[in-house]
DNA sequence: TCCGTTCTGTACCGCTCGGTAATGTATTTC
DNA sequence: GAAATACATTACCGAGCGGTACAGAACGGA
């Protein structure tokens, strides 16, 4: 009966490791290999500690994963919530795909996005965790599809706009561009399909000169 | 010193299976979970076959896994080659993004693309793999550039149409609904996302008009 | 009919996987 | 300092992995 973990004890022996630097050590690992792909030898030896702590700490991989992805959560991707703030539509799609561009490219992290590559499909065992990610994706998708709905409902966006069609193709660009970004592509062609891709925005460039 | 083997000999006990066939329900499987997620006892379960078929056949997982990625390339994914032939750089666009849907939409077919998630991310071992598949779709995506480089210099795109963006536009919207269809995206919905992508194209709708 | 050849089926190989039992050790409260 | 606590370390577990050795079965050619 150990109950809770989190709450550290006061008594015994303290922890040796620092667990958020160990969760970003793991979350680092998964986005590069996938949740299959990453071995426990390469979580531990990532993380600076070894098994059994890693299994009294986190749960174990399955746990840590999710773990590693509420991290991802709200630190990597935690642009889209910021995106999602900004005050008019064409402001939010222009901060969610830039803002995609930068974490995808950023040199400091593994190149694409956790929850495209991290079990994008897999064996029997790591079914729920593909499952997990394909919800949060869809969640991620939903939440640009209520903030694109009340653009609407507020007279930012043109009445007769679907916003289930504008968050799906905006959802579907970024997840593109996560495919583009794990085979190499740079920064620079990345910004050049945001460009793009803003083409097709129902407010902006020729189109809201056709529609004046 | 066993030389060919594609070559069927005349002499010695016949192969009780279609090697063709065999592939078919290969590729299902990588199809589904990917390179690393497809088990050889999963692989030999659905070709019929046991293991040392497969191997005498087919060489090793390695070279399987090939041999189904070019049947692919020949099968379900033979439609961009045949876009690619569309008279108009339009037609292009319009039967590589439909062309698309119905392959990741295709009911008899598992939901995705191989050549995405075969192996986005993944370990040690399936990193041969992973790198293959990054440049076949790289190699799709300057197929596609080099297609619309000559609708420029035929006049049928503006001449100051930038073909490696529109061709990384297009190829990151099929990666993109590749991602989706995955995710179990529907027909309609990615039909939907088609006609969101097209509104970006440099000679159609409102575009058109205003260059007009 | 016998042989060489090639396939099939079983049983096995070494290895790595995720996960844990057992032991010793460092650090706390009393 | 003693007892209690929870850590770190090592060594191991059963299972599954990709791959193969070996023996038997089915064929063509002599």
């Amino acid at each position: 009966m150990q109950s809770k973990r989190q709450a550290a004890s006061t008594v015994g022996r303290p922890r040796a490791f620092d667990v958020d630097q160990a969760l970003d050590q793991a979350l680092k690992v998964f986005w590069r290999k996938g949740y299959e792909g990453a071995s426990l030898p390469d979580l531990t030896r990532a993380m600076g500690i070894n098994r059994p702590s890693l299994y009294a700490a986190f749960g174990n991989k399955e746990a840590l994963f999710r773990k590693a992805l509420d991290r991802y959560d709200d630190g990597p991707a935690a642009y889209v919530r910021e995106a999602l703030e900004e005050p008019t539509a064409r402001a939010v799609v222009e901060a969610l795909l830039r803002g995609a561009v930068d974490m995808l490219s950023c040199p400091r992290n593994p190149h694409g996005c956790l929850m495209v590559q991290g079990a994008l499909s897999c064996g029997r065992t790591a079914n729920p965790i593909r499952r997990e990610l394909a919800s949060r994706r869809a969640a991620g998708e939903a939440a640009i599809r209520r903030r694109f709905k009340r653009a609407i409902s507020g007279g930012d966006l043109p009445a007769d706009t679907d916003a289930d069609d504008l968050a799906r193709y905006v959802s579907t660009i970024m997840h593109g561009m996560a495919v583009q970004a794990a085979g190499g592509a740079s920064r620079k062609e990345l910004l050049r399909v945001v460009k793009m891709a803003l083409r097709a925005w129902p407010a902006s460039g020729a189109g809201a000169a056709a529609r004046a």
